[in-house]
DNA sequence: GCCGTTTTCGGCCCGACTGTTTTCAGTCG
C-alpha cells in the first residue's frame, strides 16, 4: 500500500476509529442519527484535503460533519493515540458480535439479541444455535428466518464477501446490459452503482432496467447468459448471482419516465444520495427513485440533469458522486469543469504488432484512432529494454519508414513514439541522440516492482530528469486486486513532475487505473500535467480512454490539466519545452 | 452527534422486501 496516496496517516487512522465507533454504537443500540454522525465523521476524515493531525483545534469544526464532540475526539487521539469512547465500546460490545452482522439478513439488532439472549458470540455459535432450534424459538423469529440465516451463513464461506477488481466486472456488466436491452419488454438498461462511478473495486453489480412490464423482464432474467441463479426478489427488484465470476447482481425495474431519478438513486453513492435528498427536503421537496416531488406532484425525474437542475445544482458526473464535497461545490458554483471524453484530442499511449505484445497492425490501430475523430495518435511500441520483443534502433528505424508511408492516408497525425522501460538506476533504453528522434517518449516501470521506497523514488526522479522523457506511464505499476503499487514517495514524484515539466499518465486500462483517482487529485492540486491514455494493444481497447477520463474526474481534473486535451501545437510546445529545459 | 437564508432545538433520505408483530420493525439497496 502506497502511503503517498493518502493526505495523511492520521486522517486514515481517524477514519478507521470513527467507523469502528459507528459500528459498535449501532451494535450497542445507540440512536441511529448518532451512528450516522460518526459515519459522516469517518467519511469527512477520509475526504479531508488537510492533515487533521496538524489543523488548529479551532478550525477542526469547520470541516463538514465535524462538530465539537468529534473535534474533541480528534484532539484526544492526537494527544493520547486513542479515544476513550472507542475503548469503552470495545469493552462493552463482545468482539464476536461484530462478525455476526456479516451474515446477509443479520443486522445489528438481531446480532445483539443473539448474544444477549442465546450467548451467541461467533459464526460457529450461530450455526449451533440454529441447529439446536434456539434461533427459531426467539420471540419474533420463526423457522423461515432461521433457515434464511443458515443459507446466509453458507454463502459466507465463498469468496463473495470480497470486492472485485473493476476490470473483472466491466465485461460482465456490459454483456448483461446488452442482453437486457435486447428483451422486447425492456425499454432501456444500464449499469449503475460503484461500477458507473468507476470505483476501483466493485462489491456488487447494480443494473437498472426501464420497463412497463417488470414481470416480463423478471421472467426472462434466469435465462440470461451471465446469470447463474436468481437468489431472491420481488416485483421491483431481483438479486441474482453471476456465472462467470462469483459476484452478486442487483437488478432494479423502474417505469421509463422515472429513468433519470432512478439512475440517480442507483448510481449513488449512498452518501451522495443522502446529501442530495437532504437538499431536497430543505427546499420542501422529496427525492426518491421515482422522481423529485412537491407534495404529490412530480417536478423532475425523466433525466438526471432535470433532477440536479431542479435542485439548483449542475449535473454532477457519476465519478464525482462520493460525497467528498461535490454537492457543496456545485451549490456554490465551484464544482470544477471536469474533463470529458469529448475534450480529448488524441491518445498518447498505444501499441501495434511492431512490438511484442501488440495484437493489431499499425494500419488497424491508426484507422481505429482516426475513426474516433482525434487529431493525433501516438504509437508507443516497447523498446529493447523489455524482454517482450521490444524494438531496437533498427526496428524503430524500419517502423519509422512504415509510419512515413502511412501518414498521407492516415487521416490523423501519427506520433512516432515509444514506451521506454525505466531501469532500476533510472536510465532508459536509448541514449539521448536516439531519443531525440522520437516525437514523444513515455517511460514506465515494468520490472523490479518490489524495490524499497527510496530506490523506486530515485528511479522515477532520475527518469524525469531526462529531457527526452515527456510522460511517466502507469506510475505505480499496480494491477487492481492483483499487484500492489510500487512503494514510492508520491509527493516527491509529483513535485518533480511539476518542476521538470514531465506529464503523469492516467492509464485507463481497467486493470490498472494508474494514476488512481486519489493520486490524480494530489497531482492536480500540485499543478502537475496529466495525460489520459488507453494503453491500447488492439483497436477495441482505445475506449480505455473513457475509464481513464472517469478516473481523472475522480481526481477532479479539468481539461486544462490534461496534455492530450491540447491540440497538436500545444502538445508539441510541451514536448519542446521539456527538451530545451526550463528555468 | 450535527446543523441552521425557517431554526441554537428538533429535526435528521426514502423505498423494497421479509417475516409473523395482526400493524410494523429490521435489513438492505
Ligand atoms: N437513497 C439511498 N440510496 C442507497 C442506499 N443504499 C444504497 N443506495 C443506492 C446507492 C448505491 O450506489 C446503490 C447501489 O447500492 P450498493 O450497495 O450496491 O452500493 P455501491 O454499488 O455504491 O457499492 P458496492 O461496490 O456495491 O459496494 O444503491 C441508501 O441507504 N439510501
Ligand atoms: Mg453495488
Ligand atoms: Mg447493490
Ligand atoms: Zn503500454
Amino acid at each position: 500500500m502506497s502511503r503517498g496516496a493518502l493526505v495523511s496517516w492520521t486522517n486514515t487512522e481517524l477514519e478507521r476509529s470513527f467507523k469502528e465507533i459507528a459500528e459498535l454504537l449501532e451494535l450497542d443500540g445507540a440512536d441511529r442519527f448518532r451512528v450516522r454522525a460518526y459515519e459522516r465523521a469517518a467519511a469527512a476524515a477520509a475526504a479531508a484535503r488537510e492533515d487533521l493531525g496538524t489543523v488548529e483545534r479551532e478550525r477542526l469544526t469547520e470541516v463538514e460533519g465535524v462538530g465539537s464532540s468529534t473535534a474533541e475526539k480528534i484532539i484526544e487521539w492526537r494527544e493520547h493515540g486513542s479515544m476513550s469512547l472507542l475503548e469503552d465500546l470495545r469493552a462493552r460490545v463482545p468482539s464476536g458480535v461484530r462478525e455476526l452482522t456479516g451474515v446477509p439478513g443479520l443486522g445489528p439488532k438481531l446480532a445483539r439479541r443473539l448474544h444477549d439472549e442465546l450467548g451467541v458470540d461467533s459464526l460457529d455459535a450461530l450455526r449451533a444455535a440454529i441447529d439446536a432450534g434456539d434461533v427459531a424459538a426467539l420471540s419474533g423469529l420463526g423457522a423461515k428466518r432461521a433457515e434464511n440465516l443458515r443459507a446466509g451463513l453458507s454463502r459466507l464461506g465463498g469468496k463473495d464477501a470480497d470486492r472485485h477488481p473493476i476490470g473483472d466486472v466491466l465485461p460482465l456488466a456490459e454483456r448483461l446490459v446488452r442482453e437486457l436491452e435486447e428483451l422486447p419488454s425492456a425499454r432501456a438498461a444500464a449499469y449503475a452503482g460503484s461500477l458507473r462511478r468507476l470505483r476501483e473495486t466493485i462489491g456488487d453489480l447494480d443494473v437498472l432496467v426501464a420497463t412497463h412490464h417488470p414481470g416480463d423482464v423478471r421472467a426472462a432474467v434466469p435465462e440470461l447468459g451471465p446469470v447463474a441463479e436468481v437468489v431472491s426478489g420481488g416485483d421491483r427488484k431481483l438479486h441474482v448471482r453471476s456465472r462467470s465470476i462469483d459476484i452478486g447482481i442487483d437488478i432494479r425495474f423502474v417505469p421509463p419516465d422515472a429513468w433519470g431519478a432512478a439512475l440517480c438513486y442507483f448510481t449513488g453513492s449512498k452518501a451522495h444520495n443522502v446529501r442530495v435528498r437532504e437538499r431536497a427536503v430543505r427546499r420542501g421537496l422529496s427525492l426518491n427513485e421515482y422522481g423529485l416531488w412537491r407534495d404529490e406532484t412530480r417536478i423532475a425525474g425523466s433525466t438526471e440533469e432535470e433532477v440536479y437542475v431542479a435542485l439548483d445544482l449542475p449535473w454532477i458526473s457519476p465519478s464525482l458522486r462520493e460525497d467528498t464535497g461535490e454537492v457543496e461545490a456545485g451549490d456554490s458554483g465551484h464544482l470544477p469543469d471536469v474533463v470529458e471524453p469529448a475534450d480529448l484530442c488524441g491518445d498518447l499511449h498505444g501499441h501495434s504488432d511492431w512490438s511484442g505484445d501488440g495484437r493489431a497492425s499499425l494500419d488497424e490501430m491508426v484507422a481505429a484512432a482516426a475513426s474516433r475523430g482525434w487529431d493525433y495518435w501516438a504509437v508507443t511500441d516497447h523498446a529493447i529494454g523489455l524482454a517482450i520483443n521490444g524494438l531496437d534502433t533498427d526496428g524503430f528505424a524500419r517502423r519509422r519508414e512504415a509510419i512515413a508511408e502511412l501518414r498521407p492516408r492516415a487521416g490523423i497525425a501519427i506520433l512516432d513514439a515509444v514506451e521506454l522501460n525505466i531501469a532500476v538506476d533510472g536510465s532508459v533504453d536509448f541514449d539521448d541522440a536516439e531519443l531525440a528522434g522520437f516525437d514523444l517518449c513515455v517511460a514506465a516501470i515494468h520490472t523490479q516492482m518490489d524495490r524499497p521506497r527510496d530506490v523506486q523514488t530515485r528511479r522515477v526522479l532520475t527518469a524525469m530528469a531526462n529531457p527526452h522523457v515527456h510522460v511517466i506511464g502507469h506510475l505505480t505499476g499496480r494491477k487492481i486486486g492483483r499487484r500492489p503499487p510500487i512503494d514510492l514517495d508520491v509527493d516527491a514524484v509529483v513535485a518533480e513532475a511539476v518542476r521538470t515539466g514531465t506529464a503523469l499518465e492516467v492509464n485507463g486500462s481497467p486493470a490498472r487505473l494508474d494514476l488512481s483517482g486519489e493520486l490524480v487529485r494530489k497531482a492536480v492540486e500540485a499543478g502537475a500535467t496529466l495525460t489520459i491514455s488507453s494503453d491500447a494493444h488492439e483497436p477495441g481497447e482505445l475506449r480505455n480512454v473513457e475509464t481513464g477520463v472517469g478516473t481523472a474526474q475522480r481526481g477532479w481534473a479539468r481539461a486544462a490539466d490534461v496534455l492530450n486535451c491540447r491540440d497538436a501545437d500545444g502538445l508539441r510546445a510541451f514536448v519542446d519545452e521539456k527538451r530545451t529545459g526550463r528555468g
